[in-house]
DNA sequence: ATAGTTAGCGTATTTTTTACGCTAAGTTTG
DNA sequence: CAAACTTAGCGTAAAAAATACGCTAACTAT
């Protein structure tokens, strides 16, 4: 068995869309041995442990997310550390993560990461299901410690990156209509998009390749599905400006 | 004495731009109590030290930033993570640490953070000076560590942020000419810029200040000095697009 | 058959970016 | 003092991208 060290951790902000809102996957907090009124086991919580002490740091998050979700080789970045010396303050769930540890908690400084997910690609642990939850990512309820925090730092760094980066198609499905993909946008970024002017904008696109097949199952038109090419992408990228 | 803390660490890459050239402070390793040839005290390093137990880790940053350089109140921001257990395996490196540590450090994660200075402007201590080196980002010898490798994603979350934050003028005197700026633009993001494209461009920002004063000692026409409004630049700020 | 919804194509206008030409103001050199 | 040199600084024209809309087609539900 490896040894956890105890004063450092990973956590993972786990972002899913289902088309039309942004979700977080929390768990609840494991049930203590002996049960205690004082420390509940139904709030929620990030997913993230302590780190163990061969691990490198990426590998550790990917493991907790293993073990915890079921989730396996999914986006995973690390975008801040969250190491406040009173952020374990609050006490039972300090006394929570002292008794599932067994170990002599003090600091934790605790590096933070957010993870992209197709919500529904992916399959998560069955036995591991009935203890997660898809929250609405402006819905969230009060967390363990800074949980709170560290979802608010998430969410401005997926909107940051998401200017710059292409990482929204990892929060869709494989094949996407370009309705799902303006939608993802505007719930994310937080402002709507002129549907024609959109259409414009990506349709000149080379690496977003237009399936032969159409979307089934919504009761209006159904739509054309298209594809992210990675490659082509990578391959045909230039520079950005800058914007001072 | 507040306790070290021997498990987690800051390291910190200075830049500082000097009109010309993109420059990394360094440091030469602390000297022994007792001289040893295996371990030479002329090697550099990046400025940084074990955390304090009492401090967030944005304090212990500043508080190692003023003890080994003098430098005061400056730009930072943390960028990454550092944790491979491997990272300290240089067998004379770790036994410099403990030595200089007095501590038994086995694994030490470290969170590293940037910082911008004004090369002309900082007033680093002068009994620190001797010890501390600017050195041309892209001329940086083989450090301590896996430092080389924390200013290589130092520069590559530097770049980035540059394209969509007004940090640029961090490394510029509060006064400072059009062609400075550009010259800054084009080292760090590696690409020559039009001239006249450039000064058009940054023309129209009404938070780029004409200053009644112009440059001196330049053996050419002196230009316009300028100075950067912060207040109108956030209270003017717009979202900027997306680029898929 | 009709109403309702989203897909999907277009056009006109404004703004931004790109690619250059050229002159003016200062310094250095012969 | 004149000529050569360097950078500052103003401009124009064309191309590309962003913005603001109008409209029809295809499909579902009633």
């Amino acid at each position: 068995m490896t040894r956890l060290n105890p004063h450092i951790s990973v956590d993972c902000v786990i972002f899913g869309f289902d088309g039309a809102n942004l979700k977080v996957l929390l768990i609840e907090r494991e049930k203590l041995p002996e049960e205690n009124p004082d420390i509940p086991s139904d709030i929620l919580k990030l997913p993230g442990n302590l780190i163990s002490d061969t691990e490198d740091l990426d590998e550790s998050a990917y493991r907790v997310l293993r073990e915890l979700t079921g989730l396996d080789k999914i986006f995973l970045k690390q975008f801040s550390v969250f190491g406040n010396p009173n952020r374990l303050d609050n006490s039972n769930d300090l006394e929570w993560l002292r008794v599932t540890s067994e170990l002599p908690v003090e600091r934790v400084v605790t590096i933070a990461y957010y993870s992209l997910v197709k919500i529904n690609e992916s399959n998560p642990n069955e036995s591991l299901l009935s203890r997660t939850k898809w929250i609405e990512a402006n819905e969230i309820p009060k967390l363990i410690f800074d949980h709170n925090q560290i979802i608010d730092k998430a969410l401005d760094a997926l909107r940051k990156e998401l200017r710059t980066e292409p990482i929204g198609f990892e929060l869709l499905p494989k094949k996407f209509t370009l309705r799902q993909l303006q939608n993802l946008y505007e719930v994310i970024l937080g402002n709507k998009l002129d549907n024609r002017n959109f259409r414009k904008k990506v349709g000149k696109l080379d690496y977003l390749v237009a399936l032969p097949e159409k979307e089934n199952g919504v009761n209006h038109k159904p739509a054309q599905l298209y594809k992210f090419d990675k490659k082509t992408f990578y391959k045909t990228r230039k520079d950005a400006g800058f914007v001072i």
